[in-house]
DNA sequence: TCTACATATCGAGGTATGTCGATATGATGT
DNA sequence: ACATCATATCGACATACCTCGATATGTAGA
């Protein structure tokens, strides 16, 4: 957990986005056609969707996001889920609330 | 308290060491040869030797540090002393375990 | 194998950040 | 008023980040 990197990558409003709207998948997202479930997360494509952001951004920034730790990619087929790893998630902010 | 410019602020090593030295200025500075108590917190120029930054770099950090609510300064003659703000900081780690 | 689709990577332009030295401001003491 | 010291502000330049369109990679089905 390396929190100066996840801070970094937090610092964009866009990929708060992303991790908020992971908590409540089926709140903020349709349910998928092929899967109808949410245990991995959200496919890649619905999140651009709702970012109205370019293809290549949300791809690079989901990919960054797991690079930290704060997202975990399970493929199905040609789509790539994902869904928030809340070990990082805890550990970032239990950092904080001893080290700020 | 505006989550996203506090996190962008706590982006960078020497701005988040700022922070955490003044949680015990006692420990970490020398005690100021005018004032002999930290009761608001420690003058710039012990936090820019302490970095080994320049003085403009660090004075600009201070500044942006309080301007989100970080810290707060007060002047004793030619001196400005900086401490945390605890209400903000307080807030902050409070937003991020309520919302992230 | 060819096509279609989802995602990832590449290259590039504009904007923001990190950091500095030089200069300005404000306060103290002579 | 003047010299001195602490701090703040002003350019400036290098590096990083934001975001895009274009292209590559990987997968599924005809």
């Amino acid at each position: 957990m390396n929190y100066l990197e996840i801070n970094k990558v937090l610092s964009n409003q866009a990929r708060v986005n992303i991790l908020q709207w992971l908590k409540a998948p089926d709140e903020n997202f349709p349910p998928h056609v092929d899967l109808g479930h949410f245990k991995d997360g959200v496919c890649a494509q619905y999140i651009q969707v709702k970012l109205k952001l370019s293809q290549s951004t949300v791809s690079h920034y989901l990919s960054m996001m797991e690079k930290v730790g704060l997202l975990i990619p399970t493929r199905h087929g040609k789509w790539t889920y994902y869904r928030r790893n809340e070990k990082t998630i805890k550990a970032y902010i239990h950092f904080l609330r001893m080290n700020l």
